[in-house]
Formats: structure tokens, sequence, C-alpha cells
DNA sequence: CTTATTTCTTAATCTACATTATGTTTTTTT
DNA sequence: AAAAAAACATAATGTAGATTAAGAAATAAG
């Protein structure tokens, strides 16, 4: 597997040493995920936060009427967890599965703890990261406050070109928050108009 | 001022000593902010976070149409900025400012640089406030999507039940996600079921 | 290579919520 | 205390997006 993908990132934000690439390095642990494995189930403890360095995976609620209501999507370079589970390690409400086959890194959060005591600048790493999350998450909240879905879903295009072409239309739809229908509906009104002019 | 209130809610995550209590002190910048005054506009760049003491802040946005959305509120112990402005240091699209009379401190981002280089233990303070605010917002994300509006309304209810009578109904309704005509109706609705019941 | 499964499209109908409008009550300002 | 401004309520009408349905196209599986 691909472990300098995450040193990359890590370095992004704060500079370590061979030594401590090592030591962190043994804190992770390999795994590949098959597509449409589920590797947490609602109602689970989320153990292990997983890092991309493959495929992708996916974060999602399945709603009272059955709809799937995806929170993210972690194509190669990204983290996923359920952070509410990882954090207070109680039981989570998110599934988590593969919708191509993953390659993977997991941190245990025992290991995290460890990690932070043994080498402080980690914290400032995640630290970062979540900072960055969290903005992220933000501004999504304003955009689906505020904009339409055509709106959102040309920011989708826009935010994540890579994944438009990569993912199935009815991910995207549970995504930006609309029902495959309706964002098959909005594609074709699109494709008229760019016909047009 | 009350600093106090400051001190106790960082001391549920991290120990400081009262050498230490002191320094971030000196670090703090007291200000007071009158109901409607505006102290942040779209198009600056966040110098601070503000942590408040007594009142209530709230960040914003408006759309095209001169419609407002509430990204957040900020009663008493919650810090408020815009965060990516905050972390970038470049030009943000939030608007912050006071629904009530409003006591706060603030927090430079360079005083907050120098204050984990001199105290880490502060890092690990503000990692852990991010991750439980981006769990928050990830859990809102979730909500936008697949509750309804009456659902949102009673969720925020019971999460929030102190601001429900302190905040206006439009300033509810501009959070959830509705107009405030809407909720209105809602709330009648709610009133009759109740009485029948 | 064939069948089964999943994904995508189109179209008619429906509904949650927005818009517009108008009046009332409450709060703020002078 | 009066006047102005803001907040709230109610109701008629409009619309973005959901629901239902049914066929076509693309992927996956045997």
């Amino acid at each position: 597997m691909q472990t300098n993908i995450i040193f990359n990132n890590i370095t992004k934000h704060i500079q370590i040493s061979e030594q401590e690439q090592q030591y962190f390095l043994s804190l992770l642990q390999e795994k590949t995920v098959k597509k449409k494995q589920v590797i947490l189930r609602d109602g689970e403890i989320c153990k292990h936060s997983a890092f991309i360095v493959s495929g992708c995976l996916r974060a999602y609620t399945i709603d009272t009427n059955g709809f799937e209501h995806i929170l993210q999507f972690a194509p190669t370079d990204w983290w996923i967890a359920d952070m509410y589970s990882w954090i207070t390690q109680k039981a989570g409400n998110l599934i988590i599965d593969a919708l191509t086959d993953t390659e993977c890194l997991l941190l245990g959060r025992k290991e995290q703890e460890q990690l932070f005591i043994e080498i402080p600048k980690f914290e400032r790493y995640f630290r970062i990261i979540t900072e960055k999350s969290l903005v992220a998450n933000r501004q999504r909240i304003l955009d689906n406050l505020s904009l339409t879905a055509q709106q959102r879903y040309a920011l989708f295009c826009s935010r994540y070109p890579t994944l438009i072409n990569t993912l199935p239309q009815k991910q995207i739809a549970a995504y930006i928050g609309v029902t495959a229908e309706f964002l098959s509906k909005m594609r074709a009104n699109d494709l008229k108009k760019s016909k047009i002019s």
C-alpha cells in the first residue's frame, strides 16, 4: 500500500522526521474494503478513523422512509469516521461503506491519544485538519440554506470535479439533498440550455 | 466582566495553573457590543474569535434576494468567529452582529498561535472544542437533509430550550431554514394539536 | 454471452413550503 | 405616553422539488 500519500498530507501541515514517520506508521493498520462492503453500521461504536489511500468510502444515514442521506464522500487523501462516535466512543448513527474497492489506513482512538502524548505535533495536525473540515461543513450548511438545487449541483460539480465522473448520480443526489429523479431532470435542463448557447 | 466563565469552560477539557490563567487572560481583550451592532462585515478579515460572557451574537449571510441565513447563534459560554476567515486570515463572507447587548472576550489569531507555543495544552483545548463543533455541524447537515421543517423546529426547541424564549421567531426561522410566515403557521398547528390532546 | 441488477430518463401528479398581502400585537424610540 | 418600528399571525396563491410509475440504458454477475 502507498503509505507516502498520508505523509504527503501530514507534511503539508507539520514537519516530521523519518523516525516519527515510522512510529506513526506503527500505529496504523492497513485495510482493504471491497465495493459495497460496510465497515461501520448504525448503532456501532466507531473504533477507527480511516485515511483513504485509494478508492472511495461514504458516510450516510437512512431515514424512516428508507432514503439515504450522504454526509461525506471520502476519496483518496481524505479521512473518514463517525466523528461523534469516534470522539465519544459511544454508539453512533452513521453507516460507512465502500463505493469502490478501497485501500485505507486505520487509526484507533487510543492510538491517536498515545500519538498526541508521544509526538505533540500531531495534535496540531489533527487540530488543523479538523478546523478545515469544520469550515467546509459550515459552508455546506449555508449553501443548503441559501441555494437552489440547481445551484447546489453546479457548486458540487465545480468543487468536486473528479467525483462527478466516478460516482453514480444517485449518490450525488443523496449528497446535495434532492431525489435522483429531480437531479436527472435538472441535468436534462442544463443540457438543453447548453445546446442553445 | 465575569472572566471565570471562560476558565470554567476551559477546565472542562484541560487543567491549567493560576499562572497559565493569568497569561491566557493577558492575551484577551474585553469588548461590549450593543444590540444590533455589527462586529464583522461581509468581505472583512476576521481578526478575532469571540467568547461570549453574556448576551448573544449571531453569524449569518444575506443571499441575493436579501434573505438572512443564520449559521450560528452564540449565547453565553460559546465561541464565535468566521472560521474560514479566522484560520486563513483572508476576507470572509459572514456577518456577525449582536441580538442583545453582549459582553465578550476577544482572542486574536496571532495571540492564539503564541498561546499554542507558550502553553501547548491550549492546542488540545481548541482541538477538542473544534471537534465538538464539527460533530454538531455534521449532525445539522444530516438533519437538514432528512427532516421536515416541523421536525427541525421541534429539534431546535429540544436542543436549545433557552434560546426559544430569548430569540425572536424570525431568527429561529432563519436558522432552521424556513420563512418566518411558515414557522408561525407551524406553531399555530402545534398549538391546535396540543389543545386537542 | 446472457440474464439480472442497478442506474438513468421522462412525464404526470402531488405537496411542503415560499410568496404576497394585509392586519395585529409587541417592542423600541422619542 | 405617543409614534415608529419591528415582530407575529392569518390566508390566498404560487412553485420547487417530491412522489409515483414505467421504460431504457448501462453494469455487473453467472
